[in-house]
DNA sequence: TTGTACGCGTTATCAG
DNA sequence: CTGATAACGCGTACAA
């Protein structure tokens, strides 16, 4: 069924069958009701396809994941396919496992699908990989964008002046790109939990988990710059792959490596790798949070359930999926796009932090 | 970039420029390398669109699932992902949070983008209500129908002859259906998680967290089986939400209601419930495993994290989702459709389980 | 083996 | 306000 036979039944011609069924303007209103009724009498769904071939574009976005198992992305999703199907977007999904091999496959596969617009979340790639060619004129959103650096910018970030680096970090993915970017502010929340842990009375506060990927080096950054800040003694970062046994064991060297000198807190660079440093601290006698506090990013579903349970700070991340989905439907109207936005975080108190024991 | 751009650039005609990209059989080997040297020149991307319109079916199929925030539906969301990109397939994603009217919604949606297949996951509404008038010929999979039956069933499986209300439950929701469905044998999985508390020895079990949905029904009658096949008494069976706040007040509820009688284990009817369980007996002073032995259904991330860990039975939630894509892709190459099928659990042995304490 | 020409279902343009 | 008609980009009979 389509729009010729509804022109037909309703005994007028298809271009006012699509006038009359899209509330354009010109119609006479019981033309626009005999129409109606014969649609509905059909039950005739105007077919997207064809309606995206004349018109160059598809009611239909990309987007981009590492992984849908996680629900931190889950979550993105969700904020996103929301948005989405309220505008009556529709959403094409697709699992990066963080490969920039696959973006770009993916990516590809988007384009050929003409979609309205695309959605990277948790980018691994670098943006000049992303596109064959010159860049397609599509709306383009990255969600919190992981960028992997050159392995040397852990040193750098450990030693180098703080605001050089940071300037350096964020002139490398934020200023000069053609895209909207939506993320978490790493900086701000990684000053945000320090602050927390020292006015707790924390003074000696160590690193875990640095890595030359873009929110570990900003969350350095602003762990740096807190301390700085409370005029505490820089604290060490030891680097570490971002999972529990990443966080096990770089927590085991470094306690080992310096036992007249341990920590009272410990900063971690995701819950993920919260939850093996907890672990190791346990598995070597010392009590969390009484010995020793213990803080994560991000809030994950675990978090709440590791023992002690862990204080975190919480990304927003389903009002991140909807404003990348926004800022997409707000290029398409041809509004002028918001700029790029870090949001902040939120600080979860839960029992892994206290007051360090006085000796 | 269009084919015409293409034929012109190589010399041929359009006809010959698709002929030569797809790999059909009859153009010459010289005439081919002319045409892809001209179409990887030229950065030609065939529109998929336009491909859809002609051929009258698109590369991609629509995927519903309650929400993308779970990671149980977020992980068979990755098994469709997969299987479908490797097919060179696209999946379109639509959450419908159990709401049948928005399955219906996103179902037309979904036909109206002319999608290759539709996969429905976790449905809550019934198979009628998801098509205005006829069926559409596009192949339909349905992984874990949770179906709600009317609420006189929980009753009914309570008391009446297992086999009887069996056959009924099966034959609202599998037999007769005109697609396929890719369940978890729910009955068999109550089956053996029964059976394993009965091998430790445990003869007073109880069942919590019943519900007039078509897995609740199946487990509940697992239950009742396994229990009558190992010559035990049947055990009390309590309603309650599926979360753990209705695990909690239900437990809470059984266990004061015959303090003389309490079970010594309890089987949930999945792993959030059997969190709330936990709750209520540890908050009544009594020990999990010691005391009173807990299980539950799907092993949910949270179950490893529970306080014991939660010992439960797996379901192959990756593989159901990479079957329900296998279903459609063969579906549409014309081959004969596999039967539905019910996939079995996997036990996972943690330690919130245990033999009886003799008393 | 290759080319011509039509049609897929819409929307948009331009007359009336 | 409405109707005829030309695209949109591709696949495929059919003819050569």
């Amino acid at each position: 069924v389509t729009v010729r036979d509804v022109a037909e039944a309703a005994g007028v011609s298809t271009a006012t069958v699509t006038r009359a069924l899209q509330g354009h303007s010109a119609v006479r209103d019981e033309t626009r009701s005999k129409v109606e009724a014969a649609a509905r009498r059909l039950d005739y769904r105007p077919d997207r396809i064809a309606r995206a071939l004349v018109t160059r574009t598809s009611s239909t976005v990309g987007m981009l994941i590492p992984s849908s198992v996680d629900s931190f992305w889950g979550e993105v999703a969700a904020g996103i396919e929301e948005t989405a199907s309220e505008a009556n977007y529709s959403v094409l999904l697709a699992n990066s496992h963080s490969e920039p091999e696959r973006e770009r496959r993916m990516i590809e596969v988007f384009l050929a699908q003409r979609v309205a617009g695309v959605i990277i979340a948790g980018a691994a790639g670098e943006s000049s990989s992303w596109f064959r060619g010159e860049e397609p004129d599509v709306p383009l959103v990255v969600v919190n964008w992981d960028a992997a650096f050159p392995a040397r910018f852990v040193t750098l970030v450990r030693t180098g002046a703080p605001q050089r680096v940071l300037a350096a970090v964020r002139a490398a993915t934020v200023t000069g790109a053609s895209f909207v970017q939506i993320v978490f502010d790493d900086f701000g929340a990684a000053q945000e939990v320090v602050r927390h842990l020292v006015s707790l009375g924390h003074e000696r506060i160590a690193f875990v988990g640095a890595e030359p990927i873009r929110p570990s080096l900003l969350r350095v950054l602003g762990f740096r710059s807190a301390l700085s800040e409370a005029g505490l003694a820089p604290g060490a970062i030891v680097s570490s792959p971002r999972s529990p046994e990443g966080g096990f064991r770089a927590t085991q060297e470094l306690l080992a490596s310096s036992p007249d000198d341990v920590p009272t807190a410990i900063v971690a660079y995701d819950d993920a790798t919260a939850i093996g440093v907890i672990r190791a601290v346990h598995a070597l006698g010392i009590e969390v949070p009484g010995t020793l506090s213990v803080i994560g990013f991000d809030d994950i579903e675990m978090a709440a359930f590791s023992e002690p349970p862990l204080t975190t700070i919480r990304q927003p991340r389903r009002e991140m999926g909807r404003m990348a989905m926004r800022s997409i439907l707000s290029s398409i109207r041809g509004e002028p796009p918001r700029p790029s936005s870090a949001l902040p975080g939120k600080l979860v108190l839960r029992r892994s932090t206290a007051p360090p024991s006085r000796r």
